[in-house]
DNA sequence: TCATAGCGCTAACCTAAGTCAAGAAGCCCG
DNA sequence: CGGGCTTCTTGACTTAGGTTAGCGCTATGA
């Protein structure tokens, strides 16, 4: 159950290290259906440049955000892997989300407060800057910004809750199944690779066990398992799926249940 | 892991029971300050009582809202105690979120999609219905409503991720502990429950179990245990804590972790 | 080029929690 | 008041997953 944390560098702070100036890139933003700004048309695109700060390039490795400190920015995810989790004071990590690009980091109910967890980025990012405290304000200019956040909390909300499930009643075979397949389909889905390629998958055995509950050491006897079935193989940083409906059996998931994703850049509230 | 669901008519719909016709209630309503419409002036209020359509009686062990069917109603929560959960198809079921007075329900990021969880009533329930189809529309009428939704969303998200920590990281004991806490504090500050009192607890042992990924027996063992150190004691459907620093400390939360729950009626975005 | 560090992989062993079973309370309802 | 429910409780036994420890591979960087 427990997992001492090893030495890493996981809770230096981010470390900014480009800053352009923001021209007008927000029309050639490569996330933009999949991002907040999926509402805007062309034209209102412009006010979102008003309100934000620039880019920001951070290190993989880095945590943009850290557990119990204010948040001064938030954070539309362009480019790279980065994760959520909180941490216990003995250093149990508990891994709640995988961002992808187009997720937007740091939001919370109360901004005010010191965040309630951290965000680290798993490959080197590019992230679009909001100061916190002009983001009220926009969405007073643009209701639609706020009802699409809403939107986004939901279907972050509806994701803890499956993950959730899964670590509490499925078996580690279960589960992981469940975490790669569900990947799979967000990655393909967002990034329109073929069916059949592999996908890019930053992660660490060690990372999969503190996103499933499970210890390293189980994630590559279950990885094994896996393999042997024929179902996926996990190598050179890349998850190839073979076997996507039997995977999807194993998981215990009825086809669907990753088909909404689809709908993901469409629905524009 | 398994648990198989006993007889228990966990999938039978909600069964109307009275349907008041909807006087002019909301000013009298008791949960106001907890709820979506803590930001309305007395005045603004009246606007609600246009989109609701009546408060209705659910009896206890009803379900609510169905996984898998269209949700043509929402609910906000004005009595008693439910949870929503999640079936696995061989009837295992995790508990994700218990709600109290106060509490919104049935919103998810999709409306027109079928409900992702189910909700059940705990003990008998009164409820104010919204039909779904006016929500959007109360919404562009009254934006702070919109934003007070987000915010509780957000905050829905954030217990969900503070749940999964749990159930991913920490011991049955650290879990149960945790748990329990959580459910003290929330009570005790919506219902203003005096310290040192004991709480209701409509919950059985399986309950918990399934809320936290545990099994009925193992949440019996562990109950005994705290009870044995003298940290609190659940029964007759009450729970009594007797020492919540040191259960504090079992489940290892720093003294404030449950403070911001004061902040709830307060902070009407 | 060698040394260090991170990660993957495996094996042997251990333990927290699950399973099974059965009796004791408590509760509802005729 | 007496069956038929759940729910609680406990004991004996099993198992999924955790722990510890090593080895090998591949980067990286001085």
């Amino acid at each position: 159950m427990t997992s001492k944390r090893p030495s890493a560098p996981l809770l230096d702070s981010a470390k900014p290290q480009s800053q352009r100036p923001s021209g007008s890139p927000c029309a050639a933003c490569t996330v933009r259906d999949q991002s907040l700004c999926a509402p805007l048309s062309d034209e209102e695109l412009g006010i979102v440049e008003g309100f934000r700060s620039g880019t920001r390039r951070i290190a993989a490795g880095h945590d943009l955000l850290v557990q119990g400190e204010p948040a001064t920015e938030l954070y539309n995810l362009i480019s790279g892997w980065v994760f959520n989790y909180q941490l216990l004071e003995d250093g149990r990590r508990q891994i709640d989300k995988i961002g992808l690009p187009g997720d937007f980091l740091g939001f919370q109910a109360d901004l005010e407060r010191p965040m309630g967890y951290s965000v680290h980025a798993l490959t080197e990012c590019e992230v679009c800057v909001f100061p916190r405290r002009n983001l009220l304000e926009l969405f007073r200019e643009k209701p639609a910004l706020a009802l699409r956040l809403t939107w986004m909390i939901a279907r972050d909300e509806s994701l803890a809750r499956e993950r959730l499930t899964s670590v509490g009643r499925r078996s580690a075979l279960e589960r992981i199944g469940y975490f790669l397949l569900d990947l799979y389909y967000r990655v393909r889905l967002r990034e329109g690779v073929p069916v059949g390629a592999d996908i890019p998958l930053p992660l660490t055995q060690e990372h999969i066990g503190d996103a499933l509950g499970l210890t390293s050491v189980h994630v590559n006897r279950t990885l094994r398992e896996l393999r042997e079935m024929g179902l996926l193989r996990v190598a050179g940083r890349r998850l190839h799926v073979m076997d996507p409906d039997g995977l999807a059996d194993i998981a215990g998931v009825d086809e669907d249940t990753f088909a909404e994703y689809a709908t993901f850049p469409g629905t524009a509230c």
